[in-house]
DNA sequence: GCCAACGTTGGC
DNA sequence: GCCAACGTTGGC
């Protein structure tokens, strides 16, 4: 049973581009730091999970493109360094307080912006599209991916 | 920059 | 364990 989520990653840190680049165009999901989001990836993800790539605090928010979940989830690597902007001091290396999973690139797509999925009935159910979600990772249903595919033209 | 919404913190 | 205050997210 295949399982589908939508993944916000401000461009500016990590965009799809950055993803297209990245060595097997797979990148760490590092920063997540909400626990509803954590338990997303450390519960609930499978390897091979469809993931739309959403752009979010930009210009053009929306969807950028399709990836999927590359592998099982681990320790962010980020909670333990002092230097980064994710460390968090009460994370230990036997007590990890965060996890990440890595995500692969399937496809870049021409931007589907956020409020042209507004304007679609189809997607009203969609986690990002309710009032007040600030979710950076929720799961998507099997209809809403195949609408949202059919609007990326993928 | 505004502000709605929600998560987290911390005093009690 | 309650809940007010505060911080953060993120679209607009």
């Amino acid at each position: 049973m295949p399982r589908y989520w939508l993944m916000k990653s401000e461009p500016d840190e990590a965009s799809i581009d950055d993803l297209a680049c990245a060595p097997k165009q797979t990148m760490p999901w590092s920063g997540v730091r909400n626990y509803q989001s954590r338990n997303f990836m450390r519960d609930d993800m499978r390897a091979g999970d469809g993931v739309l790539f959403y752009h979010s605090s930009c210009p053009q928010p929306g969807v950028a493109g399709l990836a999927e979940v590359a592998g099982v989830p681990y320790a962010d690597p980020t909670q333990f360094d002092p230097q980064s902007e994710y460390f968090d001091p009460k994370a230990t290396r036997e007590a990890p307080r965060w996890v990440l999973v890595d995500v692969r690139l399937v496809k870049k797509t021409p931007l589907l912006p956020l409020a042209r999925m507004r304007q679609r009935p189809e997607l009203a159910s969609m986690r990002v599209l309710q009032r007040g979600n600030r979710l950076s990772i929720t799961p998507v249903s099997a209809a809403e991916w195949k609408a949202v595919r059919e609007l990326l033209g993928a």
